[in-house]
DNA sequence: CCTTATATTGTCCTTCAGTCCAATATCCTT
DNA sequence: AAGGATATTGGACTGAAGGACAATATAAGG
């Protein structure tokens, strides 16, 4: 029976994670994992300065499967070429988790669709090497977990059925981290995110 | 100038490199390599025994696309994990190979088009060639030209003063791209529309 | 000359997005 | 305990977005 270990701030979990896997177990790192063998799974939450964990988790004997707040080329290539099996969006619907967890434990290698689009299409976005926008550290978890859903392209009521809470919670997040990022709607906000990445 | 270098057996050197690239230079084993820099690219050949000359190329400064003479999933995962930046068909079409050499040369990752399908499918089902494939080429200028309005994040009110054209006909172009692009509202458009670019 | 594609604009309608006015509960820090 | 930040939700409201019907004009091509 496969084991599935989730790492990531408590902060960030998806209900969407328990959704797919009731069983799964959490910790804040990978130094708290137990031993684990090829047949369990972990699943790693890509933080900005998380390539520490990236590299442990890889070293272990289980498959790690990479959680990212925004798809991104590089970063892609960056988890792979580190050993990982699978590159995904951290709020991927449970029937996408249990889908990589299947692909993943049949020795796969999963990438998600939007950034197989931009592998099929041969559009590499080019990365201007952005400095720091300290802008994006002034949103809340939850703030930041409904920009980066939106910045995926769903709308209000996906979101909120994604987090789990209703469209009005959604707008209420949505309104602040336009006042802290400035923007003034959620096509702008998806600029600036697209902008990090 | 990108120097473009191949390395297999005499014997099974594709005509189609040499049309996608004339000034290629070709030797039979990493070990005759000349000093490559990170804007060069090699092409490595896989050979059933040819595992040294993979880990050999991936150490060096360059780029390294794996060809291979069958497509195969295991294969790609590891030539992928040990560092490569493309993987495909050896008899891949000039075309393809120019496209793949730009993609690499942009940082990103390239693997061949029914490798995708069998990741995002997690199976060896084939799919029989979508039939509508999205381009932006399709779009008329107009259309092309209020898309990319809109993915500069304008409202159809700025674009229609942009473009000096009523609100309605901002619309009616909008609802065309939707419809040829396969999307369903602006801001999916602005996520292809940012995947090309 | 006629067909086709493109460009343009119209009205009506429904849904979505975003803001304004709130309120309640939890957690953490002082 | 008190205060502050965070998370959550409600109702009402305005404006934007997008589709469902249209129609007209013009240029290119057979």
């Amino acid at each position: 029976m496969t084991r599935h270990f989730f790492i990531s701030p408590a902060a960030v979990r998806s209900p969407r994670w328990q959704q797919a896997f009731p069983d799964a177990q959490w910790c804040c790192s990978c130094a708290e994992l137990p031993r684990v063998s090829s047949a369990d799974l972990v699943w790693l939450l890509l933080e900005p300065d998380g390539d520490r964990d990236l590299y442990t988790c890889v070293a272990l004997e289980a498959p790690v499967v990479a959680l990212t707040r925004q798809e991104n080329l590089a970063e892609a290539q960056k988890v792979l070429a580190a050993g990982a099996c699978g590159y995904l969006h951290y709020l991927a619907t449970p029937a996408v988790l249990e889908q990589v967890s299947q692909v993943v434990r049949h020795k796969g290698l999963w990438l998600g669709a939007d950034l197989m689009r931009q592998l099929v299409l041969g559009s590499a976005k080019r990365l201007p090497e952005s400095p720091s926008e300290p802008r994006l550290q002034d949103l809340t978890p939850r703030e930041r977990a409904v920009a980066d859903a939106v910045a995926a392209g769903k709308t209000n009521k996906e979101v909120a059925r994604d987090l789990c809470i209703t469209e009005r919670t959604v707008k209420a997040h949505l309104s602040a981290a336009f006042e802290k990022l400035g923007v003034r709607d959620r096509l702008h906000l998806v600029l600036v995110l697209a902008g990090q990445a």
